[in-house]
DNA sequence: TTGAAAGCGCTAACAG
DNA sequence: CTGTTAGCGCTTTCAA
């Protein structure tokens, strides 16, 4: 029973309570609370009083009882924090977006273990808890998850996820492609793609760890190159512990007698040591090197990056928005929505010093 | 009522039909679900059979009602994204180690407006929704957030605030004392403290944009700079807009006639110019300039970083018990804990090129 | 315009 | 070892 509750505890104030000392019925109580019409002002008023004097706050679960719902949705992240990604903007979009609903956000996180694990069911599965899910698990949602949601029928939006139904995610070949055509009208012909995973796609396919939106961004590029009568190239990154590697690569890339006037790069993490290479080389940036990311984050290094610009706020806005939709319509699938990053022309690109020559 | 629920919804499975379909009555799937010993084993098997069948999940709202215990707790943010800081580390220790013991974590943010606004109460304090709060506000927390949290009575343990009680934060004065001494202990001498905000505390605290922390860093660093009979030498940093000034800022301390050889600065958004600069200037990092950071990141640019490793996940975790233990007593005050950063060598600090002269 | 009664799903206390 | 009864705090339906 809730009295056992431990000492020091604050003693929760109910409607009973507030009505007792307003002289009305609970359910009085109730509907001035929830602002009815229906009451004599002068009542409500008598009961908000009351209630605010007394300290009053709502008993969510007991509502949630009443109601059927519990007004929170529950946001899943994988639990390998090395692949896990959870901008400050896309939880942010998420929760004013439900707060401003009056919803809450709870947070969790899956281990692989206990989505393997047949016996295991994951606390936010054991129990009715939200209204619905939203998941953000960028490589390779486990299938013991997606059986376990639609077993139970929880209303679900996937974040980043390839999926043509109720999945919100980024316009990667659009943006890819965006950038691309920048850099051309730019002037540039030489121009490189340079994300942090290896040509060889495949390989690393299989061992989910690399994300579906590397071969959208990919293409999205070779094919605005190919319009440009131009020849895609793409630089190899080999992930590694290793960081040094990095900026190896970067140097072999950029001493090359053809080396690229202009590299399209997704991650700040790719960008970076590319023009810390380029200082090294005496490059300037941009003049001699144009580099454009994509990133939420205007600069990191003192440099505001040309970048497109990661629509990480809008995404989760979308993400709750349609939630909620599926919530109310639990039976309709909803087309993915594509939400296109935005250029920032920042200052790591401009024309290319062979321009200016010619 | 529950009933008016949306077409399509899942019919949620309740305990009392397992108990009609296995023959028992109600509490005993309720003992049986819970794991009771007192179960004939036969009848809690039978039991759980027809639960797995059904497909049930528990209902934490009912539990909630029946227990008093909500089994979550909320954590709150800075609406403010700009000041906010959540590092992936620290939200993943705090869920790993409720969700240890069985706990859900709620998240909300909180905007200055509401909280200035007298008459609007924010969602998560008008209702009872948890059982705890913890409370990661950086910078400053707003006075009648900590009333309404005393008034109410709610248990809360505050992230990184300046509190003798109840408060967990990294030990930054040990922190910086230790990133000065290890560039002792490598022979420097001429050691710079860079803080990405002016010199001028006080001007700025007044606007409540800077972090109580800095001060216990410069400190740290000032005690063991003058212990070593050295005098502490602070670079100025102006928060601005103009990214470039950092960069500009930079080569103004690289390029002075007496430049430090080794630097002690917080964020890598400090730290990562100067190498830029270092290198644009031709100062070989560490060779001829050591960098020395805080953060929980190893890396950004492609060079493993010196650092003084901050402790995002320990913090989490810290939290979380401290405050699981404070909702058992809610009276006790809990003395604050500091957690110290680890020194993580890296490849940005070896001994000054003047020692090698001498 | 207000109230009485019932019930949401679960667990605690007390019987048997 | 298992069941009965009651109640958590709230909202909904129906009645006055």
């Amino acid at each position: 029973m809730a009295s056992r509750l431990p000492e020091g505890f604050a003693v929760p104030v109910t409607m009973r309570q507030i009505a007792r000392r307003a002289g009305v019925s609970a359910i009085t109580v109730s509907r001035a609370l929830a602002g009815s019409e229906l009451l004599k002002p002068e009542t409500r008023d008598k009961v908000l009083k009351v209630a605010g004097q007394l300290g009053y706050r709502a008993n969510a679960a007991a509502r949630a009882m009443a109601t059927g719902r519990f007004n929170t949705i529950a946001l899943l992240l994988d639990a390998k924090v090395s692949r896990e990604h959870l901008p400050s903007n896309l939880l942010y979009g998420i929760q004013k977006t439900l707060a401003d609903r009056g919803l809450l956000l709870t947070v969790a996180h899956f281990s692989d273990e206990q989505l393997t694990d047949e016996s295991t069911v994951p606390a936010i599965l054991k129990q009715v808890m939200s209204d619905g899910l939203l998941v953000n698990y960028k490589m390779g949602v486990p299938q013991r998850l997606i059986e376990l949601l639609e077993r139970h029928r929880i209303p679900t939006i996937w974040i980043e996820s390839d999926r043509p139904y109720d999945c919100v995610m980024v316009d990667h070949a659009w943006g890819a492609a965006e950038a691309t055509r920048h850099l051309l009208e730019l002037g540039h012909r030489q121009i490189a793609f340079a994300d942090n995973h290896p040509a060889d796609l495949n390989a690393e396919l299989t061992r989910g760890e690399v994300h579906w939106s590397l071969q959208e961004r990919r293409e999205g590029y070779a094919q605005t190159m190919r319009q440009a009568g131009l020849v895609p190239r793409f630089l190899q990154v080999h992930p590694s512990d290793e960081s040094r590697d990095r900026l190896a690569q970067a140097r072999q890339w950029l001493s090359a007698r053809d080396r690229p006037t202009a590299v399209v790069c997704f991650l700040t993490a790719t960008a970076l040591p590319v023009m810390f290479i380029a200082q090294e080389l005496g490059l300037r940036v941009p003049g001699e090197l144009s580099v454009i990311t994509f990133s939420d984050q205007r600069e990191s290094m003192g440099i505001p990056m040309s970048r497109m610009r990661l629509p990480d706020l809008a995404i989760g806005e979308v993400a709750a928005q349609m939630l909620l939709e599926k919530i109310e319509h639990p039976s309709r699938r909803l087309r993915s929505a594509r939400v296109r990053p935005e250029l920032d022309p920042g200052q790591t690109c401009s024309p290319p010093a062979s321009t200016r020559r010619a």
